[in-house]
DNA sequence: CTGCAAATGTTATAATGTTGCAAATCTTGC
DNA sequence: GCAAGATTTGCAACATTATAACATTTGCAG
């Protein structure tokens, strides 16, 4: 088995979403929170691509598939799944991408190939301790990190393989 | 003198904003690159504000002073003044500032102010480090670091001064 | 089953950013 | 100087991303 992280190596991606499909019906339950089909939907989704989507993306799929959807339909579900933290926004990209910590209280990190447009979520609390001590030696007080690398992922920094 | 940075504690502007005119200047010159009078205008514009600017801000500026601008001017002088390191763009807010740094090689850390809007740029090799080696476990090549950190500035912690 | 809160539908519009092409300006080699 | 080519600007149209406002429906609690 390849050491490299998810998304970058094979793998089963349809159990993959299934399963964060799943994972969200628990936080949402626990939370009191309605998971209703629009938004489940909005959320698989964006699971079923590693690459973000942009929320007009998001639109095309829903309306492609008979649902009578605007652009406010697409905009409140992902304001529910990011409240949750369900789904992360991508400034750099305006688009939006399942969150692979969801349930764990965390800063994402995220690495973004400019090749094939796959994004990997970190948890890297030494990043996040760094950031922090930066910020106090300003006194300033963190709320919310927006952490995104761009470049090139193991798969595209040799060959043309863009997926 | 207080020893929080700029540009929280108060001091000369529109010194700051020469000099940082005159810093462009320099590095134009250097490398041979035009700041011609629209970049120019458009850099001091960005300068005199502490707080982003937004693009559509910098055009009715611009406009307002009797310039025949569109978006694609303003758009255009801030790809110019970004491709030479003058400026900075803050993904999260849409926006523009100008880089404290300029002429040094490195990648910017803000802080953002959620209350004041003012915006403190950074240089932490240590928090530049981290990212790389977090990137690096990864086999990820970074190339370009977005890192913005909304919260609360020094002065907006405690008292309702929210300039 | 009624009344309130939450969620959705619908229309319009705001805010941000880009494309394409023509005109003007600057620079460079001669 | 000056013609030729490159860079910059003007301009119009358009594309993309996001929100506002208000009516309607749905789910839930009393």
């Amino acid at each position: 088995m390849s050491s490299r992280a998810l998304p970058y190596r094979p793998h089963n991606h349809a159990a993959c979403v299934s399963q964060a499909l799943a994972e969200a019906k628990a936080i949402c339950q626990q939370q009191n929170a309605r998971l209703t089909p629009t938004r489940e939907r909005v959320l698989e989704l964006i699971w079923q691509s590693h690459k973000p989507l942009g929320a007009y993306d998001v639109l095309a799929k829903l309306t492609s598939e008979g649902h009578n959807a605007a652009p406010p339909t697409v905009y409140r579900a992902l304001d529910f799944l990011q409240q949750y933290g369900l789904v992360h926004r991508i400034a750099s990209l305006n688009a939006f991408t399942g969150c692979t910590h969801a349930g764990e209280h965390h800063t994402g990190m995220f690495l973004i190939c400019r090749a094939c447009g796959n994004v990997l979520e970190l948890m890297e609390s030494s990043v996040t301790t760094a950031i922090e001590n930066a910020a106090s030696a300003e006194a300033f007080q963190p709320e919310a990190i927006t952490l995104e690398v761009a470049g090139l992922c193991p798969g595209c920094q040799t060959d043309q393989h863009h997926e």
